[in-house]
DNA sequence: TTGGTACCTACCCGTTTGGGTAGGTTATTG
DNA sequence: CAATAACCTACCCAAACGGGTAGGTACCAA
């Protein structure tokens, strides 16, 4: 009556990875590796034809990343069963991961082989992973409230090196406006002042390095 | 006369990245992996023992970094030929990297095999691999002044959300100094002011996210 | 010995920031 | 309909920050 294999697929546009994924959950006797995607459209077309039981889904790749591309997925089959991988695991990537509905969430950099062989059959048995650091970021981001739209205008802006008065300027709003949208999100954030508002930000994942 | 094999060692924490590194060189009739280490101190004694024509090397591992190993391991044979492999591709990062005496630098990112075969090749016929991206960050770096003990002291504490007057306090020196090295640091960063200069230090790569 | 670099201190002065307090409109939701 | 949240503005005032200028010491290398 149990179904005897556990059929996977990995998402990851990291050739390697998928080589290193592959062979790690292959030589397993009660999973298999269905197929391997390269990005969000080739997964979604190996999911309509083979119904997979597990997804292993990369978080950073070209296109849509992993989150959008789970919540693509879960619009089309509800059941699926997504669990994430990636190489960061800050407060705002795990609560963005879960809140689009993932059974699991892994950091690459352990790699422990192990780990992955765990989250994949507990959550092909209708279960969920999360790792004792990763279930401790949740729990601290569930207490923390939203930064609203403005607020994160601000926020950019500020990481911008802009004064008050270009935010104003730029937002077209009030000098005051801008200094009242500062307070609250520095409190938001636990920070003393502007500059560690921004490490803060960052620490937590919600302002991110790219230039 | 030409050697026929070339002689890899792959030195990676994470287990799965070191499978998929194998089997990219391994599938290869010029290259054969002599062996895995996912440490300094494995790495070493590896080294010691195949005296392997290439290694790959991990930046971000347990213990000493890849940067670190490099050195040690160069100290040891200076004719080592190294190649960086890391998913962070910082000006500093790279930098550092070149400064230890790698002969070539791989993003993680792209997992290109291609690229990592290229590079394997290059660097063990006696030649150097960096790719576009990596070089114009290594120009970038070099054209940048370092900045000085002190001031990296100021910059740490600034981060962590302290007044010119605490770092006074805490360095024991004027907040008139202070002053001064913070003065200095955002010119030699290129920053407006002390937001944007931790902004532009992560951004480089003189500091990091850690919690 | 001279030059360079890192490091330290001090003054003046205008601008920016942050804290507190007190109001308002609009849109959403129970 | 009332409550809530997001958004906006204004005032006062003290503290912090940034720019400019002008010095000093210690050390290392050419």
């Amino acid at each position: 009556m149990m179904k005897m294999e556990i059929g996977v697929l990995v998402v990851d546009d990291n050739q390697m990875m998928r080589r290193g994924l592959r062979g790690s959950l292959d030589i397993e006797p009660d999973l298999r590796v269905i197929g391997e995607a390269a990005n969000g459209e080739e997964a979604l077309a190996l999911v309509r034809q083979h119904k997979p039981d597990v997804i292993t889904m990369d978080y950073q790749m070209p296109g849509d990343n992993g989150v959008v591309v789970t919540e693509k997925i879960l619009e089309e089959f509800p059941a699926a069963k997504i669990i994430l991988l990636s190489i960061f695991d800050s407060e705002e990537d795990v609560w963005n991961a879960v809140r689009a509905g993932v059974r699991g969430y892994l950091t690459k950099k352990s790699g422990d082989v192990k780990e992955l062989l765990e989250a994949v059959r507990s959550v092909a048995a209708g279960g969920t992973y999360y790792p004792a650091s990763i279930a401790g970021k949740l729990e601290e981001r569930r207490k923390q409230p939203d930064l609203t739209k403005r607020e994160m205008e601000i926020l950019t802006l500020l990481a911008d090196g802009n004064t008050n008065k270009e935010m104003a300027r730029i937002l077209d709003i009030s000098d005051m406006t801008v200094k009242l949208h500062l307070a609250n999100l520095r409190e938001k954030l636990g920070a003393v002042d502007r500059t560690q508002a921004v490490v803060l930000a960052y620490k937590k994942g919600i302002l991110h390095i790219e230039e």
